[in-house]
DNA sequence: TCTCCGCCTTGATTTACATCAATGGCAAAC
DNA sequence: GTTTGCCATTGATGTAAATCAAGGCGGAGA
């Protein structure tokens, strides 16, 4: 498990320059049929560009920290990002990782409830919850769209508390490999080979394990011919039905 | 960690008769400023009223199950009501215990994607999705709050995540211990003692533990002085700040 | 009142995974 | 070209919690 050093997170920080920029081509957003946009009509779009405003992270970037201030939401449009939450010790839980067209920041609360950092180079659409919140109310659809979204995120929740309460090593990594490569079909991507852009460590907190039994488990389901691993993260799997059955403990 | 047992689950489905009741007094209704309702006017509410049904559930008593066509949605107004989710070979993993103010039901895909049951006695209101949603496309403060409210579960269950991933047994029970009697004192009851309705096999189910631990683990924490174990569930918990620090693993 | 059964507790033993430790590969920095 | 440092892998060992096992207690029902 990773415990956070806090020298190397700052460093990491300092490392992460963002290079803001400013145009927002809403139109030509190649992912809005996945987001919280996809509801939108031309005018509305319009509005909406008005207020967001389009941001890079370099990888590692962090993009709001647990506990700061509320005042954004982001649309992921390119790249990963993790979020998690902390123990005073240092011990890491990541409770997901976001892709294009995914939503973070809704916080009910006024202060964010979890950190998010960039896992690769990212691009994200930001917008502020003061100017946010009253196009909400001029347009239900779009809101009824976030609703949408927000109990879908629950739903998968739940099922990862399932993963995360009770199903073994060799489960817990048949499961999320499956999900990645389902996440990735949604984005028009390979769902087979699957590209993992996160670190085994990001994996292992992601999945309560250690980066070294995350490590164990790829090299078993190897030996076993389910899955082949290649270079730059892909992951083949030959052994797809193999593997849902593994994840479901059969 | 509790299997579940076919046979024992039909027994205790015939076992749970559901009495119907007709009245709504919505206008009456105790707990309210907890729910969805709280945003709701006079005549707002009598909408409301006009289309939800109270039933009483008898303890172990089934409100619905995973993968069941998502019809209805629910308001907890009295007891508690556990959700929970299967694998195949009879795991189970609790994602979250209701208690009166609380919501249950929302699908974003035509099916639910946990299982429902009562614990104790429970009152609950009844609503068809078919004409709450109407309703709310008419009143956008009353979606607004549906939605406050999935984020602020999405927090929970953020939470959740962390203690399931990498909390010890006795962060978990410590943890369970202080979210129970802060919503209990959110509810306006005694946050402590506090009073667990749930069997040790929930607990453990909702924590990732087995009975045995969990049993162990209040043992433990007994005789360390942090808690009081009464008889009917009751915990009192003379070290509260002793738990919080342990809750936090300090 | 007695019996039964489910729930809780406690003890002995096992085990899946964590921890500790060492090494190799690769990419960035010098 | 060499060094540095991160990341992944693999092996040896330790341990928290699971599993297996045995009573005890209290409420429901005869």
């Amino acid at each position: 498990m990773q415990r956070l050093d806090i020298k190397s997170a700052l460093t990491r920080r300092e490392a992460a320059k963002k290079p803001p920029e400013d145009k927002s081509p809403c139109s030509a957003c190649s992912v809005r049929h996945l987001t919280v946009c996809a509801a939108l009509d031309e005018s509305e779009l319009a509005e909406v560009s008005a207020i967001s405003k389009t941001i890079e992270l370099a990888a590692g970037g962090p993009l709001f920290d647990e506990g700061e201030k509320a005042s954004n939401l982001y649309n992921v449009t390119a790249g990963t990002i993790k979020i998690y939450k902390l123990l005073s010790d240092g011990r890491r839980q990541v409770t997901g990782f976001l892709f294009p067209g995914d939503f973070v920041g809704l916080a009910n609360e006024s202060l964010y409830a979890y950190s998010a950092e960039a896992v690769t180079v990212c691009t994200v659409c930001r917008f502020s919850r003061r100017e946010l919140e009253p196009l909400l109310d001029r347009h239900p659809k779009m809101e009824r769209r976030l609703l949408g979204m927000a109990s879908h995120e629950l739903a998968a929740a739940q099922e990862q508390m399932l993963l995360l309460g009770r199903k073994t090593a060799k489960e817990k990594i048949a499961s999320f490999l499956l999900s990645l490569s389902q996440r990735a079909q949604d984005r028009g991507q390979s769902g087979n080979p699957v590209t993992l852009a996160m670190s085994r460590t990001d994996i292992g907190d992601f999945l309560g394990l250690t980066t070294e039994t995350v490590s164990r488990t790829f090299t078993h389901l190897r030996s076993a011919g389910v899955i082949v691993l290649h270079p730059g993260g892909k992951v083949e799997i030959p052994g797809i039905n193999r593997l849902r059955e593994i994840s479901e403990g059969l």
